[in-house]
DNA sequence: AATGAATGAGGTTTCATTCAT
DNA sequence: TATGAATGAAACCTCATTCAT
């Protein structure tokens, strides 16, 4: 029992520790759901036990909302900023906005909170509420803002604005569940740059000014 | 509710009980998720009590199943039907899919099986499977040779028709999602009615022939 | 809904009822053990639906009482019976005595009781008390008047009859239990004849007053 | 009694509790049978909550195979050395070996073993007969070389051994059965020890191979 | 008299949380 | 700080009992 060695049995890494614990969290939380993740199988995968998670959070529920209320508005501050120095056309600001959400969230491990709080929002209204406010409101204001911008100008056709946005992103939104749902199931499993420019094309192309045969003009 | 008679404790209609627990289910299971649902409250639900759902279910697990098995696939063969009998634009069928898919699923208690099936795949990956195959790609599979149709027809520009497909519905899955999500958050709450009928010509537009500013020419 | 023919559809079998229910139950008390009995297999056994047995039955405790109190007693008059209308040696009579247990109790289903009460004693201390003095001490208090009667004749040798007794008969006893335990799963199962030749032949050379009288020299 | 520090609410003792928790399993076991016992009851007993039964045991049946599997075969290994080790007469090892079984089994909490397997046979046919192979069939097998060895020394009257041995240790398993039923029930318990000597003795008058030799007789 | 659908108390089991070490 | 044994509330599930038919 004496320790003569300095061998230290652990390494305390300054304090990386709550952060680990937040991954982990996110990556059980997102396969198994919040009421079927158990804490011990986020301690493992943090290696650390159990006991140590109530040393940095007060309980299952609060890695939740730090999860949730931690993670997501870094990237969409980004994607602010995006809007804010930018020049140039409508189509060319809501490309970068596109492509830096695809980046930042789809395909990086953030994705999972959209699919957990489209799961848990039935139990957590408030967490929810505070989700779609916060980060899918804002987020939705920004767009909006940019393609009335764009109808303004002529790029892209009029639209009802409100229902454009959540039209246009829907399909990079179902990548995202896609990810933490069926994909792991699929025997082919989905190509995510293939079909992020498919749709982005496609998107595009669905609000665009020219042609588009549209409802309007349906009987000229 | 004048009862004269001594009330009696419980009523006997053995034949319509399984679908009443099928339903309560389906609203407890999409509200709560699979796990934090309490078979409890799936029997004050349908009106019974706890011992009562294992009369017709062997556990909570198997209602699950009853549930996603036996629920979708109707409304699909539906949606198949019209495939078969049309005649007529490609475009045209594409519409009465996607209106069919709309009222039968979306707009009805059903469109609560594919968010459960969402949230559950992590936890069941054999039902999420099944439901992957006998639903989502068989549905997939009709729409691409549709698609397909239209694009051999010149309806439709040329396009990835596996991708296309995803996209091309990704709206219409969206507002699925949203309603058993976000939408009885929301202080002005999505208008079903008018979401759809923006997200269908949006996606028409999508896949339009004509115009359409295109990968292909967007140097042009 | 008319029924015309006169056909009835279950057959009024006088009052064999209670009596069937009583036999159903001793075959399933004893397999399972009260606790793991289930009422419904009881039913089945008996031919008729669980809300039956309540028509005779006040429930499954009475049940397990009205066995015991009723099915033992019989055989045991018998065996006393015996003992009053003897006329001859002390070994005569016991070997009337233990083959009319033998005959009366171990090779009949009755035998089930006394491995039942074995095994509820220690939840059913009532009855495993009116089962140890109006059956068990009784049928000592029998058997040690009529071994001690032997001492005095010299046919036996002096023992302590009290334990004498239940030495005595304890190969018999042990016979019926093993017959609702471990017999059933033997590859060989016991033959019960043979067994009870040759315990009956030792148990009277273990109380003879002197040699032996063998299987062998039964001639002598 | 005195406690001057606050309570503590639990003591860590992870060593003992496997073993502390069997035995109150046997305890309650024996006493109710498997399906009346309730692992509260079971955890009381060895002092824990009902959670810590499940640290060490994955559920109440693996409760009972583990307090099956363990228990008797160490006795049963003592027993089978004392016939290796011996040299001397057939009837002195006989006795040495019964003794054995009975001062490591019979006077033991272990005798409850028995009682429990016999109850429960009929719910467990595979741990059953995990028993009846492994400790009852080995057991006899030993007795009857012994017995049989005996015979051809003509210490032991010549008779089939394998019905003989069942016979001959009967008595001892009666008084094992009695002590876990009716014996707490008798007004008047049982003397184990007057009990066991008189039943040895008449188990080896009843093999002897001439005038058995008597308790009265032993001075003479 | 007989049925079996319905009930709900009571058991087993799980797991978030606590706390002695 | 870190651990993981211990706890106990809360969930699932069973089945004796009731009672409308």
């Amino acid at each position: 029992m004496t320790e003569t060695e300095p061998t230290p049995r652990w390494q305390r890494r300054a304090d990386e520790r709550p952060q680990e614990i937040l991954d982990a969290a996110l990556a059980v939380f997102v396969e198994r759901g919040f009421a079927a993740a158990r804490l011990e199988e986020v301690a493992k995968r943090a290696g650390v036990s159990k006991g140590t998670v109530y040393l940095y959070f007060s309980g299952k529920e609060d890695l939740l909302k730090a999860l949730v209320q931690s993670a997501i508005l870094p990237q969409l501050e980004n994607i602010e900023a995006l809007a804010r120095d930018h020049s140039g056309s409508s189509r060319e600001l809501l490309i970068k906005m596109v492509d830096a959400m695809w980046r930042g969230i789809a395909l990086s491990p953030l994705s999972g909170i959209p699919k957990l709080m489209l799961s848990e929002a039935g139990n957590f209204p408030e967490l929810a509420r505070f989700f779609l406010e916060a980060v899918i409101q804002r987020h939705w204001a920004l767009m909006r803002r940019v393609m009335e911008d764009g109808m303004e100008r002529g790029e892209f056709r009029r639209l009802p604005s409100d229902l454009a946005v959540r039209i246009f992103i829907a399909p990079m939104m179902m990548a995202v569940f896609w990810k933490h749902s069926f994909m792991p199931l699929e025997e082919q499993p989905l190509d995510m740059a293939r079909y992020f420019d498919v749709a982005l094309e496609m998107s595009l192309a669905s609000i665009a000014a020219q042609a588009a045969n549209t409802l309007e003009r349906k009987d000229s």
